[in-house]
DNA sequence: GTTCTTGAATTACAGGTGTAATCCTGAAAG
DNA sequence: CTTTCAGGATTACACCTGTAATTCAAGAAC
């Protein structure tokens, strides 16, 4: 019954964020949030939002002359559905060895292993599911 | 000095992790480790070889009349590398709300619950860089 | 009213990708 | 020897991507 999500490219996934960082914005609104973000032309960043909207993972209203793009996907399950992905293509689906590889390397902050020590205690009340 | 790291696509990921759990593998051999998990014809896996081949990320040797395939890349390090660029192309780079969202959702196992509880603990002993 | 400007729509264009089929060659089979 | 077959090499082909330029139409500026 529902549509597949659409397949959001990489340079799609930065206007996507700025997007969804914005609530709405118009074509020129995001140009500006993306420059020194990125070094697109603003044709560029027009291309991509046209391709979204085709995609249906943004819609938009008229304002006057503009056009206001708004998210119709949702940011969480959006990224929660590309992690998925991710993981399935590069760690055969399995947290663990994502986590392992990252830590091995050094790349990680504080922050990360606040939100790691979080996940492990959360588990604790409240166990997945097994192996 | 070093050569870019060749991009590896979706489909030649599958084919990459073949080699890697092999070690080396002819052809036929590679078909056989993906015939159950996708529904390639041999033409096409043959084309992703010789497609990784081109782009620098396996290489082969003549045994007989087939090729012998190994993989001319760090597993470790493409994997590593895969990880950064997906996080950056989803989370900003960040791992923090790579977690958050993955574990909002409860998509994670027992065994990963162990992998952060041994990554928290190492992090006590040797901590990372501070924020 | 005629021209300039600015946005959206259309077009461009060279790779990359998924997914093979066809061609060519040398070894295997007869 | 001649035919067959299997493997690598070459070709196919439509769609996706990054990265814009060009076109068209309606307001804005004279």
């Amino acid at each position: 019954m529902s549509a597949e999500p659409p397949r959001i490219s990489d340079a799609e996934w930065t206007v996507m964020r700025a997007i969804w960082s914005r609530g709405e914005a118009s074509a020129t609104e995001v140009v500006e949030t993306l420059e020194g973000q990125t070094s697109w032309s603003p044709r560029t960043v027009r291309t991509l939002l046209g391709r979204l909207v085709k995609k249906g993972a943004l819609g938009f209203r008229e304002q006057g002359r503009e056009y206001v793009y708004q998210s119709l996907i949702d940011e969480r399950s959006t990224e929660l559905e590309a992690s998925r992905s991710f993981l399935n293509r590069v760690f055969d689906g399995k947290l663990a060895p994502f986590l392992a590889t990252f830590v091995e390397s050094g790349n990680y902050s504080a922050d990360d292993i606040a939100a790691l020590k979080r996940i492990v205690e959360e588990s604790e009340s409240n166990p997945p599911y097994a192996s």
